[in-house]
DNA sequence: GCGCTCACTGTCACTAAGTGTCATATGGGG
DNA sequence: CCCCATATGACACTTAGTGACAGTGAGCGC
């Protein structure tokens, strides 16, 4: 997480302007010179960093999901989801940089219904989310990665949480509603109790 | 389904021919005008009828997962997903058209791990096939259609049918193997069980 | 039949997304 | 200090995608 290839965090950063861009003025009416201006990078740069403009919020809305894959890899096998989440999640949410990072990304998730081609860069995030996942869940599970179990129960606990975080973001934005962590930890875990095949979420050692 | 817009089935027209495309000359290598060149329209109607390149691929990607969806909803209540699917598979791949929609869509999701912009296209069609899957979950569980595990439980079934499909079409195309339509349908019905989360896939009724 | 509307398409000029290529930093190892 | 590798900027270029308007043709009242 940390040492990842410093090419990472510099997307990371580009990332966050376009993220900021969208939310301000909309993603049609956002060029890739904005975005380059933006991050005071050269637009030939821009479009080396990115495959396309939508692409631009994928390390944005992928970091919010990684992290949360990266706090399941340290899920003791002693401990039911419940429990884990219960101490862990509170502490999980002081990182400033990824609140930031998570307001940005409910930001995106808000204006989905309108805008297509977020939507395509959420569901390539959430992809990319669930491929971590497979490794989280084959070693709770003691299987393998090429498991099928294994990678259908990934695709379930992420389509889970990826509905999760689509209606709490439209919640927060849309609606005004407020939400606290307890609420948020709730829906959590019993999404992923729902979308478990596996018998991964209580104690397994 | 037989009676959509016309404009839906002009679309799906295109579409066919900027699957082929893609498949014969690579994504990349086939531009806005090979595809309008090829469906005998101009580029013009082209950018009418898709929001970008990769769209040109959605009916075609879209048009197998609402089919089966569209059988799903022919589901009595009275029949585990075992029974209906056992005795209405076989029907179901008869229709000529279908089948070389069928064909198309493999091509496709057998190249998905080179092609990025594909994908995206590939999860844009099953998030549409899932808000279809909604309402047949809600009428079987007897549940409304914005009941949360309603949704979560097609979200799941969805993932799972998407895991299968990149599984099987990867399997025949990059690896040559052949399957009977007793296997496919079995991995179907085994993806979803998995991903019922709600009593559905026995008799209800 | 006649003319009207209206949704759809083609043409063409245009903007913006995205690439190829080369020159110039930047920065670590011998 | 120089060499080599990798990252970026500059700029010309191609292709994706839009705006504006004119033409076509099916439906419909008369």
């Amino acid at each position: 997480m940390t040492d990842e290839p410093r090419l990472e965090s510099a997307r990371l950063a580009v990332s966050r302007h376009a993220a900021r861009l969208f939310w301000e003025k909309g993603f049609d009416a956002t060029s890739g010179d904005d975005i380059a201006a933006a991050a005071g990078i050269s637009t030939r740069t821009v479009w080396r960093y990115f495959r396309s403009k939508e692409a631009c919020v994928e390390p944005v809305l992928k970091v919010s999901e990684l992290r949360f894959a990266a706090l399941l890899k340290q899920w003791p096998k002693t401990e039911s989801i419940d429990q884990f989440l219960a101490r862990s999640m509170a502490a999980f949410v002081t990182d400033d940089a990824m609140v930031r990072d998570s307001i940005a990304a409910v930001r995106i998730l808000a204006v989905l219904h309108r805008e297509p081609a977020l939507r395509s860069a959420w569901l390539m995030a959430c992809h990319e989310a669930e491929v971590e996942l497979v490794g989280v869940v084959a070693d709770r599970a003691s299987r393998g990665v090429d498991d099928f179990a294994v990678r259908l129960c990934a695709a379930s606990i992420t389509a889970a949480m990826r509905l999760v975080d689509e209606e709490i973001s439209s919640a927060v934005i849309n609606d005004g509603l407020r939400v606290s962590t307890e609420e948020v930890t709730a829906r959590i875990v019993l999404a992923i109790r729902a979308g478990a095949i596996l018998p991964i979420c209580d104690a397994v050692a």
